[in-house]
DNA sequence: GATGAATGAGGGTTCATTCAT
DNA sequence: TATGAATGAACCCTCATTCAT
């Protein structure tokens, strides 16, 4: 009879693992018998939960992209107001256990594989228009439709441009910065294009 | 009898090859083979003028690097005052042949390396410290010091999201539109904390 | 409490998804997780049963050699004369349960590795023997010793040179057909060398 | 500057490498590795010259149809009447180079695959109906239609079944009896079937 | 009796590198 | 200067086998 729960402690194992071995010796460098080693596993394991390594990475590009959202959606929650609610999507990306090191360079490992793997491009693709529709629903309440789209598009970028910064550790960009530079730069657009909020229909 | 000049030519065609291939077929499917049959040379020939596939791959950084500072030192040099200087910089880096899918997103594959290669560091610690104290230098001109250097990390943050997104092709981001976003964050920001230019002394 | 009989159950099950595997996906493609699912039953099941993939194969040339023989001995028991007993043994060879494609197929492919195997060997060898001493038996009774000799080997030849064209389809040949042809080889042959049948002292 | 006629001497090396490493150790474990190190040559060879396994055990199976019909095309030129064509034909099928016990377990082990790969099939149906097709157009000008087709059937199928028998070892069978299993059957069938051969127009 | 999780050796393949020409 | 034949290490993947349950 098999065990209860393996599949998803050895899964978790493994994606941690490959994780860890992305950030260390680089998506390049991350083998199947490297990832399996470091879960304490053998390198056959991955076929087993994963078919192959391109749905582990899948699956580990999944998982980074989760715990993404479960860092937005508590905050979005808890948020009454549009300016609330767009401190709370600042806060989700840069909070501390997301912005971690091994975090970002896992991140921007992916992201110059999504070209070419279509499994990848859509994990990418639905994190992307989740954070672009939330921005653009609580921008839209303080500054008028074609501002909010363009501050929307700005903000994306400066958040992801943020973290690229970090992953290529050339700035030693800590996420206390890091908020305060998007904070900074969503005050100004909306002292720049904002309006009195519009009361809800 | 060698002809003059040859080597220049080899050396370009492998480079333009290259950034091709990574481009068409992504960085981890760019081979020697396929390089050099792209180039219509023989395999050989990378070992030739480059040592080795690092060394190719390298050649091949600091060329983007270098089309970017060649599309930045004129209009630099153009530009009279701090605000001019900073209008520079961003279009530069959202010139028409810059900006091309193709040089996005071999720059996004090399970020994806950085981590693992010192040459690579290298290369992108010289482009990123030139921005960096190219707007930096601007900026001083026009708001505190404090403001000025949290204004040159997110622009450039947001220069870099602006490249990483179209890269990533999630939104159909062309120049025009990228470098207006850069320029409103510029204007809000100066708006915000700006002060009479100094003169210089 | 076990069950009466599961044994012999399980055995044949394992043995025909072994057959239908091998006829459908070749010997090579044929893995011990495919025939257990074939069979609707687990992997580790074959270790139970057979003690490894090696003694299901065994099993299951056995068990088509046996088909053979429970073909053949019936047959053999009905007919009186040496005529009589050269019929049987061609009509037992072309049988419709026999000669289907599934059967032939599978032969071919056993065939392929009896050279390395000497269990395979000792099979192949035990139905090649009984088929030859049919033949011989009866056609020493109706021709001279070496015309009988040449002729049973070449009424073997012939039997399984139409099973192996037959395994090719490249010959569309139906059990009719084949059974007339090896008549037709064994009627002109006694027509060429026959004498009249000896007495049985 | 590449040496010329290295690419024929490799691709033969590897073929009959190939062709020993089946008959000796068995198609299941003849593997590159032991292929090229039979050939003396490295395992990236055979990607070099044959692109992959596939594609060398297909150029072997063509090496071995190829040699056939070179032992078949002079002995047919050769021959005046049809008497003579159909004692060509078998003649070439059991000289000695290609009757020999390496070369029948080759066609054997191919014919387990033919079903697998559309290439290895397609080679074996030329094969197949060459043979066919020269068979009856012998047969046909010494008998009936239908006893032509029946015949050539027949012999073609005895031809491939005494390859069988030698490959499988159980008769120790040489090229001479089979020669004359082959001519009797040819000769018994043409006794009785056989009408005075047409005159041609 | 029966399961299927886990292993790890060995397969085919790819590819940067070397080097004789 | 330039070629491309040849190498062999390292990759991913498959699979027979083992064994705790």
């Amino acid at each position: 009879m098999p065990k209860v729960g393996m599949e998803q402690l050895r899964r978790r194992q493994l994606i941690e693992a490959t994780i860890a071995s992305i950030h260390e010796e680089g998506l390049a460098n991350t083998t199947i018998q490297r990832i399996s080693r470091r879960a304490g596993l053998s390198s056959g394991i991955v076929a087993h939960y994963f078919e192959d390594k391109a749905g582990l990475l899948e699956a580990t590009m999944r998982s980074l992209a989760e715990d993404l959202r479960l860092s937005v959606v508590p905050r979005l929650r808890a948020a009454r107001t549009p300016e609330e609610r767009l401190a709370a999507l600042i806060d989700a990306n840069f909070a501390a256990d997301l912005s971690s090191p091994e975090v970002e360079t896992v991140w921007l490992s992916f992201w110059g594989q999504v070209r070419q793997s279509p499994n990848l491009a859509r994990i990418q693709r639905i994190y992307e228009r989740r954070m672009q529709s939330n921005l653009l629903f609580a921008l839209r309440r303080l500054m008028p439709g074609p501002d909010a789209e363009r501050a929307a598009k700005g903000l994306a970028a400066l958040i992801d441009g943020l973290w690229v910064k970090c992953a290529l550790r050339q700035l030693p960009l800590d996420g206390n910065e890091a908020r305060e530079i998007a904070r900074d730069y969503l005050a100004t657009s909306l002292a720049q294009h904002g309006q009195p909020p519009r009361s809800d229909p």
